[in-house]
This record gives structure tokens, C-alpha cells and sequence, in this order.
DNA sequence: GATGTATACTGACTACGGTCGGTGAACGAG
DNA sequence: CTCGTTCACCGACCGTAGTCAGTATACATC
């Protein structure tokens, strides 16, 4: 149902793009903090009501592009698991799926991840796609610890969705001291050492 | 070595706890978000640029008053463990003191909770009581642990230490998904969930 | 007692995120 | 074509947290 749009709504969405691209710019440049809503409207050449037009808040716009951005990642995360060897044992696959999203995170960088989870704390996120439970990160876990379940590996009187709740629910908390405690803390290590706890409680 | 305070000294105290009072009177009235500093300052009858000589931000007279709620909390909770009857499973124990912890956090409230998490992740708090790994929680999460080791109830290749780091991890991580998921996700049941899985994992 | 210094305190000031009534051109209805 | 409506966009304005050069005075030193 592909429709024209019309020349208002193309040359508002030209004025949107044009704000975001600045934006990102901008944030890459000097860092998020350091970015008025002024500079990006006069780097973007339009009024700041017009930056308000399209987007709620000056975090509003980084949450676009983190959005955006996690939604990719989940991708990777699918085809990771979709790829991951028949005859290996499911705790070692799923500390492997943890150990790669532990290394995307620190790719990403301290800072990203600060101001993500700062915004999700500050804003009443109803339909956040990083929280939704339809996310591709826990279907990629429930899928794995269903597997692990109808192979006898772990125990059955579990509910996958549940566990993989769980998880996300670990690594998010994990997260979050990482940044509280940054660069103390050792995000990689300890999330591995937790998990191990817990495939010690979920094995068969 | 009690010495007396020069009258400066004294005239200082008594500047910043008229500050600090007015302050707690307005945020409990009318919220932290709608007192402004300006109202402070005016209900104190004390400048601007006083306030900023006792306080660093608005933000550390709210640190403060936490800080002082939570050593007060934390003095509980070792007492709690310290009546602990000698003969109840370890983990029995540890479950009732999570059930403990979280009774309290839901008294406390989401909203004071959802600030003291919020300025956690804003500022680089170095040498915040709540973190130090010093905090009368991890003292008793260690003893309880230690304790279920040397019983042999619980593994005995664990650093009860590490165990410790980590439960109070998965604490404050839950508590913090209680913060951005409120008030769909119950911070109890969920809490109780992980603990029991873990419990299976670290038991003999 | 005189003199110099440290510091509690002042308040006008800045920079910032966000608001809102107003405007004009694109658009749909007749 | 005409007329009324919608809405992207404008920019002056607001309330806020935080700053800083300046002031007055308690205090230490001689």
C-alpha cells in the first residue's frame, strides 16, 4: 500500500532527517551533553519550535537513533543463534550468546549505554521496543532454553519465557552496576560468572 | 576529642541544616521534581550561592537524605540477620531476607527509589556509601553464606565473598527493571523467582 | 591591638530545555 | 476557483539549575 506522499508531508519528513543527521553530528562531535537544542536547530537551520514539531525532548532524538540502532543488534543476536552448532551443549551456546552481547556492549561504549539507561529511568517508557518482551533478544533466549529443555539438558519444570525473563532481566541489572561502578566494575566477568550460577540451578 | 566549634563553624552547621530542613519539608509537600532550588533558598532565607556552599547540586541534599535513610536501613537488616534462628536452612534464611529487602524497597516507594537510582547513573559517584562494598548488606549476605559453607548446605568451591557481590548485584538489577517497568513487573515474585534458581545453584 | 587571610554568604547573571500564541502556505470540500 | 481548515514552522519567552566576582567578618598571626 506504497501512497505519495504529499509535498507538506515530503518536506516535513526532509526537515526531520535534516534535524537528526545535524543532531547525530553534533553528539558524535562534542557528545550528547555537550549539544544544546539552540545549536542543533541553528546547525540545522530551523526554528526551535521546529525541532519540538518532531521531536519531544532533546533525548527523544538519541532514542531514535538507539531504536534504531538495537534493533539491528537483535538481528545479529537472531542469526547468531540460528547459526549456533546442533551438537553443542545449550549452556555453552547460551554463555557464548551472553559473552557476545557482553562485547557489543562495550563496543557500544560506556557512554551510549549510560545515557540509554539513564532516559529509560527518567521517562515512563510504555511502548519502548528495548523493553517490549516481543524483542528478538528474549525470543532468541527462549528459543535456546526451549531447545535445551526438549533435549533433556535442562530442567523441564520450567517455563522457558520465564527463565529468559530472567535473563535479560540479569544482564540488564548487570548493566546497570556496570555503569554505576564504571570502570571498577567488570561487566564480562561477572556476567559470566553469574550465569554459571544459574545453569548450575537450571541443569537437568 | 570533642572540641568546641569556633562560632563560624557553628553558624555554618546551623546554615546548612536550616537549608537541608526546608528542603525535606518541600519535598515531602509537593514532590522533588516541583521544589525548585529557588524556593528552597527563599523558604530558608538563605542566597542561592549559600545553598551552593553546603550542597553541590540539588540533587546531593536528596543523596544525603538517603544516605542517612540507608545506613539506618542497613543496621536493620544486620540485626535481622543476626536473630536469624540457628536452626532454619541457610537458604531459607537468605530467601526471607530478599522478601525483607524488597518489603522495605516498596515501602520506601517507587518514586524516592526511581530518584535514588536515577542519580546513581547520572553522576560518577565515587565514594558513595550505598556502593562501597563495605555496606553492612554485603557483611550480612557474606556471613549468611559463609555460614551455609562451613554447615556444608552450600557449595564449598565459592567465594562466599563473590556470592555476596553478586546477590546484591541481582538486587539492586531487579529493582532497577522494577524502576523502568512500574508498575507492571512485581519486584517480589520476580525476585523470589531468581533466587530460588540461584539457590539451586549454589547448593550442595 | 593591628593586619592579613580564609570563608560563609550574596544576588545578578548565564545557559539550557522546553512552551505557546501566531503565521502562512498546502490541502480538501463545495 | 473559493473558502475554511490543518499543520509545519517560527521565535520571543519562561522557569530552572548552576556560576562567580564581590563582600563582610570571624579568625589566626605578629
Amino acid at each position: 500500500m506504497e501512497m505519495k506522499k504529499s509535498s507538506r508531508k515530503m518536506q516535513a519528513a526532509e526537515t526531520k532527517k535534516k534535524i537528526y543527521d545535524n543532531a547525530i553530528l553534533l553528539f558524535n562531535k562534542y557528545g550528547f551533553e555537550n549539544v544544546s537544542v539552540d545549536s542543533i536547530v541553528e546547525k540545522a537551520e530551523v526554528s526551535k519550535g521546529g525541532f519540538y514539531v518532531h521531536f519531544a525532548s532533546k533525548d527523544a532524538i538519541l532514542t531514535e537513533m538507539i531504536n534504531d540502532y538495537v534493533n539491528r543488534l537483535d538481528f545479529s543476536y537472531k542469526s547468531f543463534a540460528e547459526n549456533a552448532p546442533e551438537d553443542a551443549k545449550t549452556t555453552d551456546i547460551l554463555l557464548s550468546f551472553v559473552d557476545q552481547i557482553t562485547d557489543t556492549m562495550e563496543k557500544i561504549g560506556y557512554n551510549l549505554i549510560k545515557l540509554a539507561y539513564r532516559i529509560h529511568i527518567e521517562r515512563n517508557n510504555e511502548n519502548d521496543s528495548l523493553l517490549s518482551y516481543d524483542r528478538e533478544l528474549y525470543r532468541v533466549f527462549n528459543t535456546l532454553i526451549q531447545r535445551g529443555i526438549s533435549r533433556g539438558e535442562l530442567r523441564n519444570d520450567l517455563s522457558a519465557e520465564m527463565v529468559s525473563n530472567q535473563f535479560v532481566t540479569v544482564i540488564r541489572g548487570f548493566t546497570y552496576e556496570w555503569c554505576i561502578r564504571y570502570p571498577e566494575f567488570n561487566l564480562k566477568d561477572n556476567l559470566r560468572r553469574h550465569f554459571e550460577l544459574l545453569f548450575a540451578g537450571i541443569r537437568r
